[in-house]
DNA sequence: TGAGCTTGATAAAACGGTTTGTCAACGACG
DNA sequence: CGTCGTTGACAAACCGTTTTATCAAGCTCA
């Protein structure tokens, strides 16, 4: 229970040295001019006595924290954006930072003091992100310190940020159905007003195009896009009397309803119809039988790809302003095969 | 662009006073004897000016960085512990304390150096944290630290910790059943060698004593807890002569193939079948039709009492030792019903 | 022999606050 | 009129590092 707490004065004395000399060997300056058994010694000191230095005081003198705060409305914790943290968290960690957690809760009034006072000399930089992809107004006390802005733009664009490639994705997934021989694709989307809203629909457009297939509005509705929607939307798109012979899903979360609605109408996955999502949310695209084919939202390297730029332009405040578009990449399962012809 | 630095010496140039007057004001020192007008002046220009206390400094005096280290398994940031880490986020954050994330990689032997160097200083306290709940032994570089392990019990037990209460969960999972009318209830265990196991066994056979209705080891099967195995698991039982009319699964994954082994039977749920599961995870739980009723994992309760604790021992370093278990409380939605007669 | 390098090491000044101890001025009181 | 307590304010020490500037000693070379 003893904590005669050892810091470099203990070290330099146990040497028989001086702090400068601890500190200049233990940290290894190229310019200090130090004799081999002066160091040997200083090592030796600082092994025995398990020295380890004092981060915050180091802090202090150095101005700089290497410390990054990831802030979010509620964001940070939700489920879905857990890779997205342990991308960011993995990729500081690799550069030697550490990542601190903050929450925007509801208030703003009160948030903006205590955010502006937290992040006060605590942390050098800020990843600002949202639960899913949007544009954001990011809050202008974040103007002082360098930010990256997560799975989010900010509107006036003057932000580095990161976001997924949306269109990409989903022309992926079309893509994924029309190489199977698919022509009549049915597609839910959401009825947000999001990035993913436009961008998916704009990427199953390009592929129909690409493949010549002509775009037929009827076979797109637009819902809320959770399980209990998805299941309404797709059995009413396959219910239809020329009914699609594969479904494009906005999310993973749709196409689990797509999967009870083909259930309901006695259709089989894949045989009888095929699906994509989009998300891959492993507990329903695993966990669905079969195992469904979708596409992954780049979580995991929008966070490594926001906090190795965050400390890019920390490091250097002129860097360039970057706004990433990250690839989704098709996740390939077992619910797409032919049509049946 | 320009960057004056104001700090607690500009205040008290600005306010013609000392330094020492303007800590004092600013941080309402009782004991401090400052003129009303002296006061008004001081906090006139600390508003003016924008002052805000460098933080980094003030934690080099007070020895005390008023931050949490929440530390895990890869595990903070799985989608599953979310609501973990926002409830530790927020009963952080209610304290005016802060949350740090360190995840601890695979490779142990680099892991220990620079998690302690890390912790230096860094932090005042631990959390130490699992995926899900079991038995863990604490890095030995932790017990310099006041530290409290979060949904896993240390196997020295003599750190404080918090963990659900599996058995309280299952027996109220099965009581719900019991009391709808069902005699012939089905469990699907985990076949993994974690306290879950063998607790939500105890709460099932507890629930079933108390109604008097003779435990049948028949009904219940252990399997690898995941959608596929728990379709081939209830799938099993389903089939025999004398089926369940009601499932206790061991999660919601579980509960999921159940969904899939009833529907590929013709069996409707909750009509021919009840269910209920384990974890409330949302995706699942909500998006399962009809709504899975199951029993939700205080993971938010978890993360904040974890908080708690782990403040009250900082503060209070001979706080006592306590070790929690928080009921797993009873979510109802629509998958119980009485059974057939 | 002394001027000038080089080597090895150090004292002291930051970094930006908090806290302790001291002190001058002033009114009250004996 | 001295003494004492109170009030209001501040100087200086401290927290644990890093870094700059300085210095003594030894060596080289003219």
């Amino acid at each position: 229970m003893k904590k005669p707490k050892v810091k470099i004065r203990t070290v330099a004395e146990a040497a028989g040295v001086s702090v400068t000399t601890v500190s200049l060997v233990l940290n290894n300056v190229a310019s200090a001019r130090v004799g081999a058994d002066t160091r040997q010694r200083i090592h030796e000191a600082a092994e025995r006595l398990g020295y380890v230095p004092n981060e915050v005081a180091r802090q202090l003198r150095a101005q700089r924290t290497n410390t990054l705060g990831l802030l979010g409305d509620e964001v940070t914790t939700t489920p879905f954006a857990g890779r997205m943290v342990l991308g960011a968290q993995e990729a500081a960690s690799k550069h030697g930072w550490l990542l601190m957690l903050l929450n925007t809760g509801l208030d703003p009034e009160l948030e903006r003091k205590e955010i502006s006072a937290l992040l006060q000399s605590r942390v050098d930089g800020v990843l600002y992100t949202t639960m899913y992809h949007r544009v954001v107004r990011v809050p202008d006390q974040l103007r002082t310190v360098p930010t990256v802005v997560l799975d989010a733009e900010d509107d006036s664009a003057n932000l580095p940020s990161v976001v997924p490639d949306e269109e990409g994705g989903a022309y992926l997934a079309t893509k994924e159905l029309l190489d199977h021989g698919h022509r009549r694709i049915g597609f839910v989307n959401s009825n947000l007003d999001i990035p993913a809203t436009s961008g998916r629909l704009a990427g199953y457009q390009k592929a129909l195009r690409q493949a010549d297939v002509p775009f037929d509005p009827r076979l797109v509705v637009s819902t809320h896009p959770v399980s209990r929607e998805g299941y309404a939307a797709a059995s009413e798109l396959l219910s239809r009397r020329e009914r699609p012979s594969a479904l494009f899903c906005f999310n993973d979360r749709v196409a689990m309803g797509a999967y009870q609605a083909a259930s309901a109408l006695g259709l089989r996955i894949p045989a009888d119809l095929s699906v994509v999502g989009f998300d891959d949310q492993e507990e329903i695209s695993e966990g669905l039988l079969p195992g469904l084919t979708t596409v992954a939202l780049p979580h995991y390297a929008m966070g490594a790809w926001a906090v190795d730029a965050l400390i890019a332009r920390i490091l250097d405040p002129n860097a360039p302003v970057e706004r990433a578009v990250l690839p989704c990449p098709l996740v390939r399962r077992e619910s797409v095969a032919p049509p049946v012809s």
